[in-house]
DNA sequence: GTGGTCTAGACCACA
DNA sequence: GTGGTCTAGACCACA
């Protein structure tokens, strides 16, 4: 199930791409499984279909789906595209890390955040 | 000196901010010095005087520094002003280590990357 | 054999109707052969059976097949029945040219490329 | 300039991404230049915006471009983006040679039709 | 002014 | 029903 955060700052067409993502990483959705249909995930969380066909399509355009007109969209069975994203996520937090290194945290104070992350993972799911 | 990164997707205040808050824990930038004015350093980064001034009032109002009417801009003493900036940098940071995880990213390999970059800043500076 | 490519733009009906002639300029089929079922195709290409009705009723349409009711499709005799489809290849391939041209490919480069194509087709059949 | 044909079935924001590439090839806009804005590009072609916004952001994705909100989109440097689109476009082309070659095209016929296209380039421009 | 996001609603090809 | 394109129009952050 996708949850869409209104008050986040975050664009709901990426926390739609994050959560089908998270489906896929959490094995819920397997490859060339049928995701939701377009119309079905917008009134489903309430979008609107435009926004829901800009995540779908980002997420082909990354080749992490493959839409077929008249059939629906399925999810793709490549590693190549995971492991895009996964550097991409780890560009994006080391990014982080230094800005916030610049900032004045300390190592060890960026370390104890970070296992507090993963500690609230290992709670959650 | 102060860089702009124009193709980045951090805004140009946020930049202005974030350097000048550099260049103070570095210790460039000592309590009560003065900071150029917002027209030396808006032609000194190519920045929109404007800009330069969005960048002063919200360093002024979270404390940072503080501006002398017909004088100019001088950096605060207290240690502690940067809090709000530093609590924004954790919240950023913590949300990438989120997402990060979330894409397949294991534990040791985040603490990996982020031991690397407080390691690369050792070097440099 | 027929062989849909799902991952494809082109439509499955367009698909089917080029394998039909494939076969026919390979000479598999020879006119007056009788043609699989709609049902027969259809099952066996896992295309939907409205699809393959679609495909067949559009090649009759330009004159490439023939139906007698209560007994089925038959390839037409005619040589150039196919000179419409022909032509939207030659149509597309010249468009794919300028698109291409345009986006700096030489015409040496091009040229090349067209020889390689018809170089592996040699082979292959 | 930038003319858009209503008639054609390549959908209008592909006819943008192509003018601006072909702009980018005959050298009008250089690295760096600053596009037209979103509206401008909008009210001179008579398209809606969003379908400027969606043509540009494409060409971001594909690193042709890029924007900076409030500033405007620029031209990107990188020559690797042009061998990533002269890749595609030879894909294509082989893909309609192999296409055509199937449908009966001779040899000979293509590439006849290829000396054609280049032909009329020659020109036009 | 400049790009970016989102909704509402229409229309099309394809299955 | 399913994805894809497009218009109209609103609203936001940023420069």
């Amino acid at each position: 199930m996708i949850q869409i955060d209104w008050q986040s700052r975050v664009p709901v067409y990426e926390q739609l791409m994050q959560g089908i993502l998270r489906l896929k990483n959490l094995g819920v959705l397997a490859p060339d499984d049928q995701l939701p249909s377009v119309r079905a995930l917008a009134s489903q969380t309430g979008v609107n279909p435009n926004t829901v066909q800009k995540a779908y399509q980002m997420l082909e355009t990354k080749g992490i789906i493959y839409s077929v007109t008249g059939r629906g969209s399925f999810l793709s069975a490549g590693a190549d595209a995971d492991e895009t994203i996964l550097n991409e996520a780890k560009e994006r937090l080391a990014r982080a890390a230094r800005e916030a290194a610049q900032m004045g945290l300390s190592k060890a104070a960026a370390l104890e955040l970070l296992a507090a992350v993963y500690e609230e993972r290992g709670k959650s799911e």
